[in-house]
DNA sequence: CTGAAAGCGCTAACAT
DNA sequence: ATGTTAGCGCTTTCAG
């Protein structure tokens, strides 16, 4: 049989309380006794049991990621990654991290996460958009929250978010710098903080450059950002817009439509039009020229929201934190000099 | 608070060993206490504290999910696939998975992860190959194992593998319909014994197709599977191999520079020469042309481990099972019918 | 068919 | 500085 605490206890003849003491580093131990109960710990292998700790402290060790089915699959690469960055950190701080996809069309009465449920969790991560119904059915069972990707309904929760504002801006000028004053703009879902916040930074990067602003070169009102909704978008756009040199896409999934559109079109990349993404996904560098993007840093951002998140476990007086990831142009072959 | 055992029994005038047989379905309770309770339960909203019950079942409720970090990372969208599926399954049987990435190098002394350790997890997955050390280490702790991707040392564990040698073949009788008589083999290392299998499939397929095996058309010692040697072995297969038409390569990451090696050389895909994958990752369908590939049915890889680990949780008596998933080839431009 | 009671292995007052 | 002890909320004999 696995040892306890006792036969640690008995071993190191202490009491139970006493290597509890120990184990946790209180202070107020001799260093003889600490010597002697963590000689016992060693030489019997000893390890807590999760479970009899978690009955007596009310402290699981885990932590929830909630993330919808959907924006799970279908932007597979992104929030897995976010993921992952949780899984690294949580392991630096003894977590584990229950994973907990829930439906996109979580309702009022619907059931929480078992994990909720059960008193499985300390604290609950939440990555992208999840319906405010299962947000206002969370704080009722008052556990730390922490978002991710997702501006929440409160001030009062810790948040991670992309610095969109500034990548918008980033690859806007970058067009600029290349010489391009005919630049369109394209982008799924308008009404989604980020995409606006790229939006805006396109928008204020025309400003700063003096050059105005066009809502004729704006395509915002695809239904959602996949490749044939880029397709049909880049359509729409050169269609009406002849003159534009280079095309800003909200995302690279979009993005990898509108090359697909211009190449059947005969319009030649980076010759004729210059094009750059958002996001940084895997394909871009398969694709013929390769796609220049602005860089999100995903395991990052999911590194970060589990500190937050455990900034507050351990001092649940905290001021909820937000924090603006950076991004970063990574500059390939999709984008060229303007041509006179 | 929320409730507990104890108020149920309360609320439904019975003693909590009442309540805790209702709530597992034993049988030899009357129909109306069992209504009784569980109407009790329903009104509290009561759901079983998941430490105490580990804490006095000896169950977790969580299964380990092992993986070595640098298949996890290299191979990302790959593994991250499995344990996706496992993840779907283990909700189906109310469990959760703890992921686990644990360095490729584990050696005899090494930690065990944490969830082994502190008796969190109830079985483990491993996915990948892992270092026979910490597989020797963990049958000590005898808790019930599963393979997935990696055949395991002994017989007597539930294994989850991919038909590799029916992928192999596929791959190669495509090409052969198509009028393919000079077909390049190309692998990463040879020693894996995935590879293995499917240049068993290819040498099958040419010796029913009455075909002699040439070792002079395979190109098996790039060190590992990735775009850059994919590229160096096309290279080296082409330059002595002037009349080859065609190309497996035995995994995408490689045909991907095998592709780039023959645009490089003008030579045209598929008109002049057809190439084949196999993994089915998402960038095939952003080259130019789409490649052709096996496809593995990862999620499901996951799912099937899953329900293995299961099995022998409920009945630890099972014997290991063992399972080939099978493969399936998907038709995309890089192939074509061979020039007379 | 149901209840009483003894733990499961640990934490955290409270004593000493 | 260390020990005593009362739970934490549940499962599981064993009685009745």
């Amino acid at each position: 049989m696995t040892p306890t605490i006792k036969d640690v206890a008995k071993k190191a003849n202490v009491s139970i309380a006493t290597v509890s003491l120990v184990i946790h580093n209180h202070e107020r131990i001799s260093p003889e006794t600490r010597l002697r109960v963590n000689r016992a710990i060693k030489e019997l292998d000893y390890h807590p049991s999760r479970s009899a700790r978690g009955l007596a402290s009310k402290k699981s060790g885990n932590i929830g990621f909630i993330v919808t089915e959907d924006h799970f699959l279908r932007s597979e690469p992104f929030y897995t990654r976010i993921f992952l960055g949780t899984e690294f950190e949580a392991r630096q701080n003894e977590y584990y991290i229950l994973l907990t996809i829930i439906p996109a069309d979580f309702k009022k009465g619907d059931k929480l996460p078992r994990c909720v449920l059960e008193h499985n969790v300390d604290g609950i991560i939440i990555a992208g958009k999840v319906p405010e119904d299962i947000i206002n059915h969370l704080v009722e069972y008052d556990i730390p929250m922490a978002f991710v990707d997702y501006y929440p309904p409160s001030e009062n929760f810790p948040v991670v978010l992309i610095d969109n504002f500034s990548g918008g801006h980033q690859a806007t000028q970058h067009l600029l710098n290349l010489g391009h004053k005919n630049i369109g703009f394209i982008a799924g879902d308008i009404q989604h903080p980020s995409i606006r916040d790229r939006f805006q930074g396109y928008k204020m990067a025309l400003e700063d450059a003096n050059i105005e602003f066009d809502a004729g070169k704006c395509i915002t009102d695809e239904d959602y950002p996949a490749r044939e909704n880029g397709y049909n978008a880049a359509k729409r756009l050169w269609e009406n817009n002849k003159d534009i040199t280079a095309v800003f896409s909200c995302n690279d999934a979009m993005a990898i439509g509108v090359m697909q559109y211009f190449k059947d079109a005969g319009i030649k990349i980076p010759e004729d039009v210059s094009i750059i993404g958002f996001d940084d996904v895997e394909a871009d560098l398969s694709l013929d020229p390769p796609l220049c993007t602005i860089s999100v840093p995903k395991i990052e951002m999911g590194i970060e929201v589990m500190r937050l998140i455990n900034d507050v476990l351990k001092d649940r007086t905290k001021s909820a934190k937000k924090v603006l990831v950076p991004v970063e142009i990574v500059h390939r072959k999709s984008t060229a000099q303007v041509k006179h």
